[in-house]
Formats: C-alpha cells, structure tokens, sequence
DNA sequence: AGTTACCTATCTTCTGATAGATAGTTATTC
DNA sequence: GAATAACTATCTATCAGAAGATAGGTAACT
C-alpha cells in the first residue's frame, strides 16, 4: 500500500518527524529566538554560531529561512499537542482538561521566561511568507480543535474554545509587556471560575 | 511656574504633541508597516520612499531608530486613549464604556486590517530596544488604568481589567492568524456578556 | 545669522543565499 | 573482500542587497 504524502504532513504520522541532533539543536535555538522577537529575530548566522558550525551549513539543514520557520512551528505545534495530551479522556473533566491546557501554557512563560511561539508569530502573520504564516495558522486549527472537544460536555458557561484560547496569549502578551507575571495568572484564574461556575 | 517636563510626558500635555506633515506622514507609514510586521519590518528606506523623501531625511525627524519607534507608540497611546474619551463620565455605565473599549478595537482591526501596534510590539518586548519597550509598557499601564475607572461601580462579574484586556488583545491575535475576523468578534461578545451578568 | 527640511554620497555591518571543496560514512557492485 | 559510487554533514569563500547611520552640502524661510 502506498500511503498518501500529503496526508502524512496533516495527521498524526507527522509527529514523530525526527532530526538529527545538529539539526533540533538549530531549530532550539531558532525557536528561542522567535519567541523572543518574532521571524527576523532569527538570523543564520546567529543560529550558527550558538551551535557551533558556519551558516553555510545551517542552509544545509534548512535550504530556505521559511523553511526552517515552517519547521519550527510545526514541531512548535506537536510538542504542545503532545504536552496537552487527550482532550477526551473519560476519566477526566473539562474542567481538568483546561487546567492542564492553562498549565501548559503556564509552564512555558515561567520556565522559559518566552511567551507562546504561535501568540508572536500570529501577531506578525501578515507579513510573513505564507508557509510560516500557514504553519502558524494550522497551530491555531488545531488547539482550538482540541479545546473544543474538551470542553464537550462542560457543565458551567465556561465560554468558547477561541474565548479561552484568546485569554491565554492576550494574558501572556500583558504579562510579558508589562513585566507582571502575575497579570497572566489573573486571566487564568477569570477562565477556570468561569468554568467551574 | 516652570513646568516639570518629566511630568509632561505623563499627563494630558503629552497628548497635544504636534509633528510637522511630513513627520507625521512618517509616523503613519512606520505604524502601518509595525502593526503588520512587528519592528523590524520598519525600514528608513521603505519609510523614505513611501512618503518620497531619502532615508537621511527620515534620520533627520528622528534620528536613531528607538527615537522613531518610541515616537509612533506614544502617539499611537494618545490616539487611543483619545478614542476611548472619559472612563468616568457620569452619563454612563460600565458596560458602555466597555462596549466603547471593545468597539475602538473593533474598528482598529477591520477599519485597517492591523491588529493593536502594542499588541505586535508586546508580543516582541523582550527585543525591543528599552526605550520602545518601555513605551509599550506605558501603553498598557494607562489602558488598564482607563479600563479600571470604567469598571468602577459595575454591576456584574464583569471581570479584571487585566481579563477584558487580555481577551482583547488574543482575539485579535486569534483573528488574524487564522484570518477568521469573527474570532475577535466571539471574544468581544463574551467580554460583554460577562459584563452584563 | 540661524534654523528648517531636505539632498547627495558614502560607510560599515548584517542579511539570506550559493558554489564548490572535503572528509567520513554507508551502500552497491564486481 | 575490495573497489567504487553515493550520501551526509560540514567547510571556505563569496555575492548582492539591505540595513542603520553619518558627513557635509543646498535652498528657503525667519
């Protein structure tokens, strides 16, 4: 049986794209800076010397920079689909399932100190080639997807997938501002009350 | 009486900061480009030759880059802080001066296709030069501090001015990465009817 | 005389990108 | 099993274009 390229860019075969060591460490590094100051925050030669090899090589990795910005996203997306896990296990509730997506989103703005990937890439969609801005969109798709099935079900007014999805960046984007972490949790907190009722 | 300038650039005399019609030309065209693509998408050259002049002479109405920036938030915050008028008229609730937030937004985006310039510049803080990033964070201080007159004697859960702000800006965000306006629109609908009770 | 608002010309640094060489590994063929 | 071909991951060297920025000139207005 042949299978289908296409689908394997759109499903979960996806996923485990793998990279060479050299390779995920560029794209670590890209994806730092990014987060930091969006698509012309990275520069080859940058990314190269952080890694330790010439930015000739870097293109060897990533013939093109959209490409690697596609890259990036992409892999962007299913490791936080992955953080997020089932949005229908039966053990849990919606209520559970949001905390856990709060958290997710949580974890990356203290540990990292770096807000969401998507939340700045979004910001600048309009200028940026159409196979990052693609990428970036298909991030949106997808956790609005997830969010949607965990709320199914949901007992209080808990509000929209895009209502919760847009307090999380729009909190990380004032926390990040204003320098007052604290900011981000208060969007937090407002979308879990309004959950539980 | 000598008027303390640092005072100036807090309070209201600040707002009536007049540009010449080519400086101001200017600062449209370098608001345009940063609300579509974030600092770095602003060029002297562009700039130059959008408003046909050289880019020696865009050095000349502000000189380093920062100058420039930090020029087009400051006048961006006293446009919009016009727009949004008194936060304690007396003429009116709560939730008309929050309808009236969520319309300047509003009009923002689909009046120019752009999403909120601190919204982008928020979202790249972290790389911003100080005196832009400080600029941003002036913006949001004095929004939130509109946003927190307006609430003053609300009658429902309306929630923080951090909550209502946050769902602003990630609706916008939202709405643009995925180009499905109605997105914001869904956020802004959910901001009012919390507000409502 | 001084100021304003431009100009020309130029500089350095950085950008993404390419061509072509090299050493090491892996696969294929005789 | 040895010879050869192909692939991988890097290098050196280089390019054209764009970036922010500056020096110094000019014409007009105050």
């Amino acid at each position: 049986m042949v299978v289908n390229a296409y689908l394997l860019i759109d499903n979960k075969f996806m996923e485990n794209q793998t990279y060479t060591a050299k390779a995920a460490e560029i794209l670590d590094a890209a994806e730092r800076h990014m987060r930091a100051g969006g698509y012309d925050a990275v520069s080859f030669r940058d990314l190269a010397d952080e890694v330790g090899i010439k930015s000739s090589s870097v293109h060897y990795h990533f013939p093109q920079k959209p490409d690697l910005g596609e890259a990036v996203v992409r892999r962007y997306t299913d490791t936080v689909l992955g953080a997020l896990g089932a949005p229908d296990d039966a053990g849990e509730d919606a209520y559970a399932r949001i905390e856990r997506l709060c958290a997710v989103y949580r974890t990356a703005l203290s540990q990292d100190g770096l807000i969401c990937l998507c939340c700045v890439l979004g910001a600048e969609t309009r200028d940026l080639p159409d196979q990052v801005a693609s990428a970036v969109n298909q991030f949106f798709e997808r956790v609005l997807a997830w969010t949607g099935t965990a709320l199914k079900n949901a007992t209080g007014q808990g509000g929209t997938p895009a209502q919760i999805l847009a307090s999380l960046q729009g909190g990380m984007i004032l926390a990040m501002a204003t320098k007052q972490p604290a900011l981000f949790d208060e969007t937090v907190t407002g979308i879990l009350e309004r959950l539980a009722g």
